[in-house]
DNA sequence: TTGTGTTATGAGCAAATACTCACATACGGG
DNA sequence: CCCGTATGTGAGTATTTGCTCATAACACAA
């Protein structure tokens, strides 16, 4: 007070006020009246001592982590969105958490007054989201499938999950009519100039919000093991640089498109412009970690959802 | 969301509204809208966050162990006031620290409108304080001696400040023309008889507030070292329990006062009323410890002006 | 099914906090 | 010595927060 601490008087004071009010839980006025000063003095010192960080927060929680995570993300690949789950270290699941979490972030776009174009991927994972998903009704909003739903052998492509959102929530669902791999590239231009094939597509190019999945090549890849392609066609994709499966389409690990091979039979929906839409990847664990990095690499998506895990070992690479 | 983990739900999401709230630094409007809440409803997340927990903030900075152990000290102690001033770990003096708290302390109540009787003790300690305390105007209030200022030899007894007071602040200032002890019983009682004496005890007992020093018994205690008693009067204190002093009076380690022996001719007032006074104690250093820890027990003080150090020794005493 | 006790929710309001601005005071250079 | 700049202060005000209360949703038992 009176012996004049050249400088860090102000400093001490600060953490006096801060102290008086994070830890002692006093409020401004008191803290004002305890050291004397104003309340204006004291709110200055108690931010001063928060931006000189003296004041330091910490949540006693799994899931500040996870927010952490989501956040350092979000700076890192440029994300508009990211969400980490807690991992569970007891579960090799590969949904258990992101789908909750896709389902909680779609349930919040449906919930939505305006109307909304929702693109939907396919996947184990997409599908266990939406089994948790909570029934909605919500017309004024337009649900399309971004990949072919016919599997080779002429059924129902068990992984297109378009149908079973259409369950779920009371919207329109535009399913695409068509086979996720086309016979020859001749076909999928035949396929894609149908009229209703093309205004779906069309649809799809307008979506506002896309929920994907990204598939892994390993030898049981989603792509190879639901039929889509032969093993000869796997091999050859990884030959060819190819890491991951993006609604039947194939990417390097800088997020490029593979060249030929596959691809040009592919005949999904464009993944929707990350310009105009938020496009969502769901995806965890070490199989896919390669997949999610190429995604984040090539800007193919502008959200992730995954899980605590999965998030540090891409923050890692 | 839909899958019920069946109460860490809540949790989570408070968890979630903590987190946004002091580590994202988000507004509780922003939390309820990024979580699909109420404003309330996130309101009452986060204070969940905090009730449970959750939230823990530190401080980082020297003074906040000090104001740690000050709140411990009046748990502890049941003290109404306590201050903890950093220990300068390269210095031995007794003063350094404790007079400025002591100053700043005595300034408080001076700068009140409210008429204030002050009592003051004696010691190196207040007079320290006393010496670094701004002038200050204060008709309003009345500055009491709680003891003599006369010194056996006649002189004015050098560590009364009393007058060091009275000429620092423009109060009334009540000073007491005796002896700190008395020759005998007798002489005390006379003494204190007489109607200028009686008034000024009279005023001391209606103390709102009194600055005290806690004064050791070793061999160079100030009592006998200012020549208040003798070396064979301080040893049989000492023979009968006495670890401390309090304005010329000697107590025991439990905080009683002795019976007999010079106490029987001290001339200060009592210790004014813990009841209707604040009585705080100025006093640091491990020669005190005995007498600070004697004064807490007895409940002899209700406000401690201390060091780190010191502070630290009497808790986990 | 209906009643009942518990819990959760949102509105409204009072308290607390953060911000802006105008002014005061101090410091250093011309 | 004066002036411009930086730094600090208090008043006023807008925003944010915490609290209370009435009501709604729910679970459970009769």
């Amino acid at each position: 007070m009176s012996k004049p601490e050249i400088t860090n008087t102000k400093l001490d004071d600060a953490a006096r006020a801060g102290w008086l009010y994070y830890v002692a839980g006093n409020t401004q006025d008191e803290i004002a009246a305890k050291l004397g000063v104003s309340r204006q003095s004291a709110q200055r010192m108690v931010s001063l001592a928060v931006s000189e960080g003296l004041v330091k927060v910490r949540l006693d929680h799994p899931i500040a982590h996870c927010l952490d995570l989501a956040a350092q993300l979000k700076k890192r690949f440029g994300l508009k969105m990211a969400e980490v789950v807690p991992t569970d270290p007891g579960s090799t699941s590969t949904t258990l958490g992101v789908a909750d979490a896709a389902a909680a972030e779609m349930t919040r776009w449906l919930k939505m007054e305006a109307p909304v174009i929702v693109g939907i991927g396919t996947g184990r994972t997409l599908k266990a989201a939406i089994e948790i998903l909570s029934p909605i009704d919500c017309p004024q909003h337009k649900v399309v499938s971004l990949t072919g739903n016919i599997a080779p052998d002429g059924s129902a492509a068990f992984y297109n999950v378009i149908f079973n959102i259409a369950e779920k929530i009371k919207a329109r669902s535009f399913p695409m009519s068509l086979p996720v791999i086309a016979s020859s590239p001749e076909e999928r231009e035949l396929l894609h100039s149908q009229p209703m094939i093309r205004s779906v597509l069309d649809l799809s190019a307008k979506a506002d919000v896309a929920f994907i999945g990204i598939g892994d090549l390993e030898d049981d890849a989603p792509l190879f093991v639901d039929g889509f392609i032969s093993h000869d066609e796997l091999q050859a994709l990884r030959q060819a640089g190819a890491v991951c499966e993006i609604i039947g389409r194939a990417f390097d690990r800088n997020g490029i498109a593979i060249e030929g091979l596959t691809n040009e039979r592919v005949a999904s929906a464009l993944i929707p412009s990350r310009e105009t839409a938020m496009v969502i990847a769901i995806a965890k664990g070490a199989k896919k970690m390669p997949g999610i990095a190429a995604a984040l690499k090539g800007n193919l998506i502008n959200g992730l959802i995954t899980d605590e895990r999965t998030a540090e070992a891409l923050l890692a690479g």
